[in-house]
DNA sequence: AAATTAATTTTATTATTCTGGAAATATGGA
DNA sequence: TCCATATTTCCAGAATAATAAAATTAATTT
């Protein structure tokens, strides 16, 4: 993933709103919802909500598919692990002795004694 | 993770220059660079690096330690695990049926338990 | 073809963030 | 103590992003 769209799909989710909608569309599925069930469920303005999709959408971290009138909205997880390995890659890669710091989730489990 | 806290993450990741910070910092392991080291590496004003650092360490996805006259600052990979888990937990809690859709990485390596 | 419905684009206003020079703070050395 | 070094804070202008009302496009129904 180039650093550019890793920037605009940062900054895509980087609103509360727009987290929002990306963790609603991530718990649909594939379904996805429509923009109207979007404004439903979020109590928010059309315009807000299509500018905010937009965003969403050109930094492809959801998809768009339109179904007659409806336009519906789906999480676009491939887009997101894209974005969690550049996140995550080139631990220590510089050469530092770092064995435990690196991998995610494997260690993380808080110990009693500190 | 609380959903502001992972906004300013996001928020502290989606910037060009402070991206750039971040990989540097995460390549470099628990050692961290000094506040100078990232200046020449970087090759930006040391005021606008000074800000960069600030939203970087609000966000807790850097830390910083003085020594003697200077600041190192090292990534905080345990941070990042949370943020990562924060934007890929509930996939299709929903109800949808997407099994190979949450975890794409996993399924190319079979698992062993059914 | 008119009316209805779904969603977007346009637009203006407001709010926030970025940048880097000048000044300030803090530590260590002569 | 005075000086150099490391880094930050202050400040102000420039740039960018968010919001939502009004107008617009597009598909469907009657």
């Amino acid at each position: 993933m180039e650093s550019t769209k890793v920037v605009q799909a940062l900054a895509s989710l980087a609103q509360v709103t727009r987290l929002e909608i990306y963790r609603l569309l991530v718990s649909r599925g594939p379904e996805g919802f429509s923009a109207g069930e979007l404004v439903e469920r979020l109590t928010i303005p059309g315009p807000t909500l299509s500018f905010h999709l937009k965003a969403l959408a050109n930094a492809e971290l959801i998809t768009a598919r339109k179904e007659s009138r409806f336009i519906y909205y789906a999480a676009n997880f491939s887009q997101m692990n894209e974005l969690v390995t550049y996140l995550t890659q080139n631990c220590c890669s510089l050469g530092a002795v770092c064995d435990p710091v690196c991998s995610p989730g494997k260690y993380l489990r808080p110990k009693k004694s500190a």
